[in-house]
RNA sequence: GGUGCCAUAGCUCAGCUGGUAGAGCAAAGGACUGAAAAUCCUUGUGUCCCUGGUUCGACUCCCGGUGGCACCA
């Protein structure tokens, strides 16, 4: 019996969660969810996960399974999913899998090159040396002791450059070795033993758009201001605020991040909301230009 | 009613001692291999409020008008 896995994908607040719903309901299966920040108990309000009233209609998976002191990647999540899949498919021929992580899906059906887990400490020491000395600096030495990593990513962007370096210099292998796509092109499909059918939820930029907004409204009313509080003690390390969150990515996330910056007075509340609304408009259109490339993808329109 | 200031890109504003304009934000497009709701790149022609005057030439100076703001009555 051939294995199916159907992914429902799209941008933030067009409609992922109603619409997996009817077909987990439907073909009798449970929903994997393919989200980096549902995943997080800590995060219920501002990561619009499934209701209580949702989550107790169809069985989710990863959805409040990890906490956000766990540094979570989406290395890790291609194995645990990879796992889960296998498990689930003793029982079911026919799985939904739902999300808005293009990296996390990808993981999944692609799969990511086995580089070994991150040494954080490593990565530490080389924001701080962006911070101290400069990316050029960084730049120079990615240069010397992995120049094809140097020619194919992008310099500008401190965090890959900052990637490269940690991967090369903790394992001695270059970071461009590590790799087997070839340079520019996207991942290959990887070797699954069950067919992938990919669905792509859309609206109309203005409808979607709409719907952020008033999604925001609506995290608001029901509390998110009071969930980002109950956080704060997370954003200290000895006791020193560190605003830059690095050692826990997981609250540099939209929503969160805004509501730090009011806490410290850094603008209005009205103003964080206004940012919030905004900066959510542009994840979602990053979202759809993540899947733009993505030839696979059955896109169906909502409205 | 009087006086002063302002009127430039969707928004906030800069600018030209006269040679038809440029930043930030918004918006749009793009990249992406273990932070990914992250991180980064690219893109700025608009009756320079309206009428008239001075001038070879006005968005820039002058007269008047309209609208806004402030102060004085």
């Amino acid at each position: 019996m051939n294995k199916k896995l159907t992914i429902i994908l799209g941008p933030t607040a067009v409609g992922k969660t109603d619409y997996s719903i009817n077909l987990a309901k439907q073909i009798g299966s449970p929903i994997i969810s393919c989200d980096s920040r549902q995943i997080y108990k800590e995060l219920k309000i501002g990561t619009a996960p499934p209701s209580e009233k949702e989550l107790a209609l169809v069985k989710h998976y990863f959805i409040f399974s990890h906490s956000i002191t766990q540094h979570y990647t989406a290395g890790k999540f291609e194995i645990e999913a990879l796992e889960l899949l296998e498990n689930l498919f003793n029982k079911h021929d026919h799985i939904v899998a739902c999300g808005g992580s293009g990296l996390y899906i990808d993981a999944l059906c692609r799969g990511i090159d086995p580089f070994p887990s991150p040494d954080l400490s490593l990565r530490k020491t080389l924001s701080h040396r962006l911070e101290k000395e400069g990316i050029e600096s960084l730049r120079y030495e990615l240069k010397k002791i992995d120049i094809d990593s140097y020619n194919t990513i992008d310099i500008a962007n401190p965090q890959r450059i900052i990637r490269a370096l940690e991967v090369t210099l903790q394992t001695g292998k270059k970071f461009s070795e590590w790799k087997t796509a070839e340079h520019g092109s996207y991942l290959p499909n990887k070797k699954r033993d069950f067919e992938i059918e990919k669905i792509g939820l859309y609206r109309d930029r203005e409808k979607l758009y709409e719907r952020i907004n008033n999604r925001v409204d609506i995290m608001m009313t029901s509390g998110l201001l009071g969930e980002v509080k109950s956080l704060d003690s997370y954003r200290y390390v000895d006791g020193i605020l560190k605003s830059d969150l690095l050692h826990i990515p997981a609250l540099r996330t939209v929503g969160y991040r805004e509501l730090f910056d009011y806490l410290d007075s850094k603008h209005s509340l009205e103003k964080a909301v206004e940012l919030i609304k905004r900066n959510t408009r542009h994840y979602a259109k990053r979202q759809m230009t993540w899947w733009g490339r993505d030839k696979e993808i059955k896109w169906i329109k909502l409205d």
